[in-house]
DNA sequence: GCCAACGTTGGC
DNA sequence: GCCAACGTTGGC
């Protein structure tokens, strides 16, 4: 099987790429919506994770990866949620802006755009490959 | 099981 | 700070 791709949000005020970066791994908690947590649960180690950051960025800033595969969510209460291990593999060489996605064709059906709220979304290997291959250009 | 009300999220 | 979109909850 191949590896599958993704894309995480984080409210950079709360927890950031860098925080990442400097932890070298955490664990990714509180999620607490039944779509986000299926995507966790469907995860294998070592898929690729594009980490977004809203608030006022609203940018891809670096990729991650799946250290550890879903297990229960110790925040959750004993509620059915699920967290895994992230830990950091690059920033990009320059975010990419979600005005910027939003103009990118390819990037037409990514799930981000359709379902902004949705904290963890699917992303096809194209739309991974796109998105990266938009880091390493300057802003057009 | 449906649907209205409510709370939360995130873009602008 | 506002509002639209969406998910969840609760009354029926």
């Amino acid at each position: 099987m191949g590896k599958n791709y993704w894309l995480i949000k984080s409210e950079p005020s709360k927890y950031s790429f860098d925080d990442l970066v400097r932890d070298g791994v955490t664990r990714w908690d509180g999620v607490r919506n039944f779509a986000a947590r299926n995507n966790l649960r469907a995860m294998s180690k070592g898929d690729a994770l594009l980490y977004y950051h809203t608030e006022d960025e609203r940018q891809v800033v670096g990729v991650a990866a799946v250290a550890k595969t879903a297990y229960p969510d110790p925040t959750a209460g004993g509620e059915d949620f699920s967290a895994i291990d992230v830990e950091p593999v690059r920033a990009l060489p320059r975010a990419v802006t979600l005005a910027e996605m939003k103009q990118e064709n390819a990037l037409s059906g990514m799930k981000l755009l359709r379902q902004p709220r949705l904290s963890v979304s699917p992303l096809t290997k194209d739309e991974f490959d796109t998105l990266v291959k938009m880091a390493s250009k300057k802003t057009g």
